[in-house]
DNA sequence: GCGCCGGTTTCGGTGACCGGAACGCGGCGC
DNA sequence: GCGCCGCGTTCCGGTCACCGAAACCGGCGC
């Protein structure tokens, strides 16, 4: 980097991979939180460990492009960022192809519905139909959970390439509540066990009182897409009625698909 | 730009603001149009007017962000454009708000809503609830249509700055149908009534057969969010009924809002 | 075989990009 | 009022990241 021989001035760990202008773009554009709607140009610099004058040039550019906006000389991510995630096809077709099947699962059975796919080592969430105002819930739409702990996770895990659950079982499984699964070989029966049986499913791992049971979407070629899933306090949770359910959902999908 | 003193090799007009390196990756990002799902490296570099050396060294870059991914060597939008997307907080905390009362038009209606906000000088739709497979129609999430004959812009313009209105008049109405509005001071006399009566209505001035009704949506501190919209075809549309949900909606979002 | 058309790598010249320094401004404490 | 601090913004000279031509590699069709 051009005349930076100075020791990092802020917190390390922030900075790294910031050698060219499209890794300063990203510092940047990832530097804004999920909840913070607005951001200073200082604290912008501050997070991504970039010269204020650079932030400022570069933001000059990307509000130009629309990747950015300001009000009131604060920055927010900008219109442009929507706009270029919704041409995403792997998200874009499969939301498409499969919300009409998620409201007809919400209806039937008044619970949350996710669909989700894998990305990286993580579960991806691309759509969520909750009930009621606010779910105490851990998802999110475009947040991430781990794969071991979630049925949309065990279901992904299960039909992917084994390398996928290798990896996983390569560093130590998270714990997020005390039923969460933390022995490898446990993980590994199970996922043993939801390609048997076809569907996935999770009991308070993820959040206390919650359980959620999955199955897995193939497209024509045979080739994994996503999952969808239905998540339901335990207490009213009637899990055989919710298997039956996604499972028409799947057969449907898969005889008369648009997916690719 | 470097080394460039050569005429531009394909058709201009692309090519602009390629300066700088992040004008460069803009013109690689937007050079995928919504539907084609992968481009291959020489039809980016073909589509951009830039170098095929250049692209690659940044597709690489983007790759490695998540921003791109590929698939057998030919390119697509990566999941990270659909998480950073995500976030953007004028588009999530707008549909969050607002779909809970979406679902209510739509069950109420059985026809499509619309949840659309003011960007630039056209109407860009966050959020839609069709009903039936395939609807026939020119909008989507994330299209975009002329403010003038549209119902959810006529909403938008009516209660925005004039200077909105004055910049959509000073080039002349595209006509997107016989009933298109191209004459300015029909337009202004519309708009005028929109903010008399508190909804807009647009009959098949976008696509013959359908026709839609509007209202505006406004945060606490009274400043313009958004705009939903009832489009149904003109044979079975009540209007009158569209009009009285959407109020009801207004009201109740204007009245327990969580919109900032 | 040979030409063609994709993707990838090499390489030297240079201008886009860098951050320090300086400036103007508004808010806060003294 | 005055000085101080932190903000956003502008200027500027040094330099390295970036540029595209050219060469390279592999598959395909003639």
């Amino acid at each position: 980097m051009p005349g930076m021989g100075h020791p990092r001035p802020y917190g390390d760990g922030l900075g790294r991979g910031a050698g060219s202008v499209l890794g300063k773009a990203r510092l940047i554009l990832e530097a804004f939180e999920i909840d913070d709607a607005q951001v200073s140009l200082s604290e912008l610099a501050r997070r991504t460990g970039i010269s204020k004058t650079t932030v400022h040039r570069l933001a000059q550019e990307l509000l130009e492009w629309g990747m950015l906006e300001r009000s009131d000389s604060d920055y927010r991510l900008g219109m442009r960022a929507f706009e270029l995630g919704s041409r995403v096809p792997r998200f874009r077709v499969l939301r498409d192809a499969v919300r009409p099947y998620m409201h007809q699962l919400h209806t039937l059975t008044k619970e949350t519905v996710h669909l989700a796919v894998l990305d990286g080592l993580e579960v991806l969430f691309l759509e969520k139909l909750a009930v009621g105002p606010r779910v105490a819930h851990q998802s999110r739409i475009a947040g991430r959970l781990p794969l071991h702990c979630t049925a949309t996770g065990k279901a992904l895990l299960a039909y992917s390439s084994p390398d996928v659950l290798d990896a996983v079982l390569a560093r130590p499984l998270e714990r997020l509540t005390p039923m969460t699964i933390v022995v490898p070989s446990l993980l590994r029966e199970q996922i043993r066990k939801v390609r048997e049986v076809g569907h996935a499913r999770e009991s308070e791992e993820t959040a206390i009182g919650y359980c959620s049971t999955a199955v897995p979407l193939f497209g024509s070629s045979g080739v994994l897409l996503g999952a969808v899933s239905v998540t339901a306090p335990t207490f009213r949770a009637d899990v055989a009625r919710y298997v039956r359910a996604l499972t028409a959902v799947r057969r449907e999908l898969a005889a008369g698909d648009h997916l690719n």
